[in-house]
DNA sequence: CATTCAATTCCATTACACATGAAATATGGA
DNA sequence: TCCATATTTCATGTGTAATGGAATTGAATG
């Protein structure tokens, strides 16, 4: 059942709006984004947004929380975390010399 | 043009027998499989499989040789490097402890 | 050259994903 | 309570992907 959930995950972010909301909201960090101002971030409609922020949540990607009037979004970085691993999994059938230079170019630039 | 890189490679990974066939070839290393013996893994017709194989090798996600008769399939540690940095970029917004969690999950298990 | 085997391409059918207008829902404030 | 704002749900038209049968290409063998 991991296998499904990757590929919901992978199919979510395979898409020209969801992948833009994803890293906008990677980018925001902890504090997250209101929908309204993704919304205008992207200048889109708001309900086809709604309904990729729907599909990116379903897929463990983002998590919301309501703040008044307005719901926040936030990306989720367990999903994500999830997801990579499940791609990585495997990776070096028996040679770490294969696996190592993919390691090696995410190492975090902070 | 490099974000649509990274959705053609995640929509090629966002499928029931494309993510089983990288990720045989994955665990296969660098002898690779012919495709006679992925279609054969995987019990699917040629047709299909061939399809996908195609599509996968447009992902920039496998690479593959003839080999007298057949045709022999590698994953492309090189394209899902670049996937991955893709995903990973721009991971903190300021903050390392957001990303190192997942940066962690990562760690090769060799 | 004819044959056989491996893999791909072509094609038609089926099915699902996408985007958006319109309507509905939820919240906060007058 | 009633209105304004923010977001979601519904219905629908459009396009694109997935599938597998049949035909085709490419390579080795006798």
């Amino acid at each position: 059942m991991e296998k499904n959930r990757a590929i919901s995950s992978l199919a979510a972010l395979a898409h020209d709006q969801r992948i833009d909301v994803f890293r906008l909201l990677v980018q925001a960090g902890p504090e997250g984004i209101p929908a309204g101002e993704i919304a205008a971030a992207l200048k889109s409609p708001a309900n086809t947004l709604s309904n990729n922020l729907r599909i990116l949540t379903a897929a463990g990607l983002i998590r919301s929380a309501r703040e008044g009037r307005s719901i926040r979004y936030f990306a989720d970085m367990d999903g994500m975390r999830v997801l990579l691993a499940f791609l990585m999994q495997d990776c070096c059938g028996g040679r770490a010399e294969l696996c190592q230079p993919v390691l090696d170019t995410i190492t975090c630039n902070c």
